[in-house]
DNA sequence: GATGAATGAGGATTCATTCAT
DNA sequence: AATGAATGAATCCTCATTCAT
């Protein structure tokens, strides 16, 4: 989609890290079950299969390492706490918006976790969120007089689809928001989206930022 | 995931339906790598994979089939126009998630669809999107004041996300939304978060509906 | 190979006729193992393998019909009786060059029913050689100062191959005879070939035929 | 045919060639199209047809490897210069019956890719034809009062086909030549014929060798 | 006669994995 | 740590054939 199909193996990285960046860019193109072993060593300066075994017991195992590592990164990219300002939302917009682009297979490997119901994904996003949901009970505290509690996890859902969404169905997009929805011109207009539409969800006037700012600002 | 493993086959059916809907039912969980023409057999009268062969030329076409299918159930499900009034947009969410939630599998294979940057899906939905597209400049054009022009393509495509996506990704709630997210309860929580979200998003007052109004309202 | 890929269905042909006319065309081509009912049903006005099995039993027995009707024709080009002259050489190559030229199929198919082994031409040959062969003797007999007796029937195989191997063969001899081996050009330096290198062979003059006469005729 | 159904597996030799020596054998007996991937394997070491993939691409690839080193054989064999004398002639034909008959798939593992117009079969010929032809022109010009330079192609087409047809076509001569046609009296016969015919075709004196010498030479 | 549908067996090929070197 | 070879199970699909209409 937005790779290059032919690319460098890097020979530098070593061994372990060249199986896992192949693994990441195919599990997140093809899937766990349209991504094979041979497939992998391809990617690799690896010339068997067997080799593979060497540093994975087996397929399952190395997909868990490519998604836990996946994981990993996007949970360093978690706002600390709930942002209670507009340059607080759009620094947080900035962030994440920053780093899925200039890492596009990410949204597209934990999109595909997700729908495989993958218990490595549950398991690592369960002790990811507890300790979250204590503080996210306050943190979003904040917002009690505009989303009923209840709401609250919907919300936090919502946020993570508009967010994530965007990068994984980048493919499908093109048709609704033109040429390449990975270019800068696209990617800025998301940024900006996301920020209105944060702010709004929120409640908040957005941070000005250039736009007909009069315009804004609800019924 | 949200299916019973065990379950009838409809033998009322016509043998081809009987083949497009375990196929829905299995590439909406699996994805297309990930079922087998053996495993599509097995949920059908039929007892011979040679069988299926005389209903679609191969896997891919049989795919196809379930997808176009699948979509075209979506397409009549759109509103014809833009909601104007909270009231319409209640009227709008409600259908989709009545329909969605009574066929949990058709966001699910859309969505995988998209992940694999299928070409029939892109094809069926240029073919709905050139209409839509035409009438939705126009539908959209209350919100002139609300988003700049070449926000309303991302703006669109997140409210995609976040209704189809909810059910997309049902499987992964359970850790954020509670026990059940498909079950009665979520589902009605899911209903007021869309509601109010749209009503937010298109900077409208919500129609009021029992929840405590006198907190919404921007900040 | 000298038959157009695209041919016409002549449906004026009884459906019986039109199943031989396909089969004799594809098996001559592919051999009893590269075709496939379906491939035979595919050259017909038919639309369905069962309807095959209406006039033939089965595969082998359409393919059994299909060489014992091309055996027959080839039967009937057999000359009755020993040539004696060379005119008579001459008049018997010409029968058999103009009549296989005009079925480039006929060589082919029982050449690959010859190296499979044949049951059913060795069956149709058995009952066509038992009155040749005495007649044969007879009929060879004037070469008694030419061959020995026990060579005689490999000379009748030699003849043969020299007879129908060029047709058979003809998809190879490109390399060797020139652009088109079954063009009038090469058939009729095939049929001078033939005729001299029998009249060498059965150790006659040959008839004058324009050829550079008077160089032939022996060391 | 020719060869005993049951016969021993030589583990001695590499795999490879245990799986080149099989499929040389059924590819003669059977074609390309009536040999099955399973049928190769179980005349080998292996216990598994995955094993064959991995020697070999796939089962052209098997093939194609099989017929290159029947050719190679048979290019071998064949005479550097023209036979100039019957005693030369007498040494070629000897040459070639004593591999042929000792090596009874080769003629027929040829013939069946004649048929087949076998696209490696013709590389392969080319690149061994192009020396030989022009070889061939110098060599052959001692037949220049003998043949038309434009029939030398058609008699070597001939030559070929005598040769190599008798073996090629050794199952269907039984009805004709005798019982076994690859037993040691019909092979000296076929010698013997061989012998005479070409020393006829290139029209000299045969070198004696016992027969009845006198009765020789023409009308 | 003709056809659509069904079927068991078998086609080539790929899968993840193991083992000896 | 890496590799070539091997393997059982599974992949998609085609085969010839049959049966009810």
């Amino acid at each position: 989609m937005s790779q290059a199909a032919v690319f460098e193996i890097d020979e530098t990285r070593s061994t372990r890290d060249q199986i896992l960046d192949a693994g990441e860019r195919l599990f997140a193109e093809r899937g766990y079950d349209g991504v094979s072993m041979r497939d992998i060593v391809a990617e690799t300066a690896l010339r068997n299969q067997a080799s593979l075994y060497h540093h994975f017991r087996n397929k399952r195992a190395l997909y868990e390492a490519v998604l836990k590592r996946g994981l990993e990164q996007v949970l360093d990219l978690m706002p600390e706490r709930h942002a209670r300002t507009p340059e607080e939302i759009d620094a947080n917009v900035d962030h994440l918006v920053d780093y899925l682009s200039g890492h596009p297979h990410l949204a597209l490997l934990i999109q595909r976790a997700t729908l495989d119901g993958s218990r490595t994904l549950r398991k690592l996003l369960n002790g990811l969120l507890r300790p979250l949901q204590a503080e996210g009970r306050r943190s979003l505290a904040g917002l009690e007089d505009v989303w009923e509690a209840d709401e609250v996890p919907h919300l936090a859902a919502g946020l993570y689809l508009l967010t994530f969404g965007y990068f994984a169905n980048a493919g499908l997009l093109e048709n609704v928001v033109g040429k390449d929805p990975l270019g800068p011109v696209a990617i800025a207009r998301q940024r900006r989206f996301l920020k209105t539409a944060m702010s709004r969800l929120f409640a908040m006037e957005p941070a000005s930022e250039g736009g007909p700012m009069s315009k804004r600002g609800g019924a």
